[in-house]
DNA sequence: ACCTCAGGGCCAACA
DNA sequence: TGTTGGCCCTGAGGT
């Protein structure tokens, strides 16, 4: 897929629908609304912008993405001079301006992991010109330029149109892949503290033993089913690694931020009419006049909209259950196929809950299934990234499951691809805790991501629009009210938007190879909408 | 024709 | 003596 050039597709009629599929829902024909990218504005790299290896100051693009010449300089004669380190402790030295000359090792690890590519080192050591790399930079600009766009006081409260179209368009190649992401389910849910076992290590392809695993009691606890890990085989295909569920002392409540719901399922606002209070509100005409009473029914009215966790949780299993009892002792799914299982189910709720939700219904069907299939990863990413705000154990990877797996082993084991994709995640789950992110924020960045004004063929663009700067209202509000020392926390949360929709961009497009190789299990949603995308 | 900017080379400083 | 990193040169591609 060429990425650079990226745009969505008119939706097109899938031949193999599963009959759940809730793009059999959308029967129709895309528009022909266009939209054209606009020419993004010059811009240069922010001399304060770290250093991706080390926090140096970056002195601009270099092999691949914005380091510091210190790093473009290791990083070219580690290349040309094929240099082979060692690491004298764990390879995990730590990797700042002041220590990164200790280990060279680690630092080229990091250097990899966070994207620098080997081949824009010229093998013929050419001098000058330009690289293929030119519409990434020039992407990756647009997408800052973007950032400092919404930071700036101008347009303050406001996700401006060509922000997520500039997002859309922008991807940062190969270094991403997607065992996070198409596991990126699900935040709040279930009880973890009941999920038990931790640290069983065990090999690639593992069994895991529920009878070690307690299950929520309101999950149907499922049979033995095989789990391995996805993505994990795509490079080190023997490799063996830890596999642990949450641990056992995990707090009922693993933060404050994130509340379990209850375990009876909120009630679908399906019923709501266009005389709701959502309805009302969005009648509203944008000014800066909401009382936070509004805001705060606002958001009220859109958390009820949410899934219920334990519910989700419990489709997954069974489904993975259901899944494997269907098969022979011998043809197990494998570690990919259980993930896109878990990803797919994921999806499946997410659409769900997309399509229950007032103001999403109020669309035009078209427009439900453009937005739908514009920003399905983006959802999928956002899930992943609150699960792991919510639950996630430093250093280790929250699944949908309950179950965890340890950082340090993915990256240890795992190639530049992965690595980089848990580096890149991570350092946005750190973002993310950092900013303290709470359900209602988390709500409203869903919100925010689909229903996307921008998105090719959307018909009823103003109404999109005006949804989601009422939601855009609500977000800042709630973050001034509950956060009023934390001025800035309302930009800071929309600036992480971008770098979700990238990584959803890279998550699509590791899937993607996946399905061309024929590693995607068929007759999943996950598939159609790849293939939807990329017809 | 001129400009931009990313890759390569050079070399003083450093370990 | 090998490595580092700041600075400058080069030249393809964009305007």
């Amino acid at each position: 897929m060429d990425l650079a050039g990226y745009q969505p597709q008119l939706p097109q009629p899938l031949v193999h629908r599963p009959d759940n599929c809730p793009n059999n829902l959308f029967n129709l024909e895309g528009s022909s609304t266009s939209e054209e990218l606009k020419a993004e504005p010059s811009g240069r790299p922010d001399p304060e912008e770290a250093c991706p290896v080390c926090g140096d100051k970056v002195s601009g693009y270099h092999y691949g993405l914005l380091t510091c010449e210190s790093c473009k300089g290791f990083f070219k004669r580690s290349v040309q001079n094929s240099k082979h380190y060692t690491c004298a402790e764990q390879q995990s030295c730590p990797m700042n301006l002041s220590q990164r000359k200790r280990c060279p090792f680690c630092r080229f690890q990091k250097c990899l992991a966070v994207g620098m590519k080997r081949e824009a080192v010229r093998a013929d050591r050419m001098r000058g010109g330009r690289n293929k790399f030119g519409p990434l930079y020039r992407r990756d600009r647009q997408m800052k330029q973007q950032r400092a766009y919404l930071q700036s006081d101008t347009v303050p409260h406001r996700i401006k149109m060509e922000t997520t179209q500039t997002h859309r368009a922008t991807a940062t190649t190969d270094h991403m892949c997607t065992s996070l992401s198409s596991d990126a389910v699900h935040q709040p849910h279930m009880h973890p503290s009941t999920v038990v076992q931790s640290g069983v290590s065990m090999p690639l392809d593992c069994l895991v033993n529920t009878d070690r695993m307690t299950t929520p009691p309101s999950l149907p606890c499922p049979g033995l089913y095989y789990c391995t890990l996805p993505g994990f085989v795509q490079e080190k295909r023997e490799m063996a690694f830890s596999c642990s569920t949450a641990p056992t002392n995990y707090p009922m409540q693993p933060n404050s931020a994130f509340p379990p719901k209850g375990t009876s399922a909120s009630p679908p606002t399906s019923t709501l009419s266009s005389t709701n209070p959502l309805s009302q509100a969005l009648s509203q005409t944008s000014d800066t006049a909401h009382s936070a009473n509004h805001s705060t029914n606002f958001l009220s009215q859109l958390l009820e909209g949410e899934q219920d966790e334990s519910h989700l949780c419990a489709k997954v299993l069974a489904s993975l259950q259901r899944e494997q009892a269907n098969r022979g002792k011998h043809d197990r799914l494998n570690t990919f196929s259980i993930m896109c299982k878990m990803a797919d189910q994921t999806l499946f709720g997410l659409v769900e809950w997309a399509r229950n939700t007032a103001l999403f219904k109020e669309l035009k069907v078209e427009d439900q299934m453009v937005l739908l299939q514009s920003c399905w990863s983006e959802l999928l990413v956002l899930d992943h990234l609150c699960r792991q705000v919510a639950y996630g154990k430093e250093g280790c990877i929250y699944l949908v499951t309950g179950q965890q797996i340890e950082m340090s082993n993915v990256v240890s084991q795992a190639g530049v691809t992965l690595s980089s994709l848990v580096s890149r995640t991570q350092d946005l789950v750190s973002k993310l805790k950092t900013l303290q992110l709470d359900r209602h924020e988390f709500v409203c960045l869903k919100y925010l991501v689909l229903f996307n004004p921008d998105v090719k063929h959307v018909q009823s663009r103003r109404q999109v629009e005006q949804i989601q700067e009422r939601v855009n209202r609500a977000l800042m509000e709630h973050t001034q009210q509950s956060h009023p020392g934390h001025a800035d926390k309302f930009g800071q949360l929309l600036l992480r938007l971008p770098e979700v929709r990238s990584i959803s961009l890279q998550v699509e497009e590791y899937l993607y190879q996946r399905h061309l190789l024929g590693d995607l299990p068929c007759n999943s949603l996950l598939a159609e909408m790849l293939h939807t995308k990329h017809n």
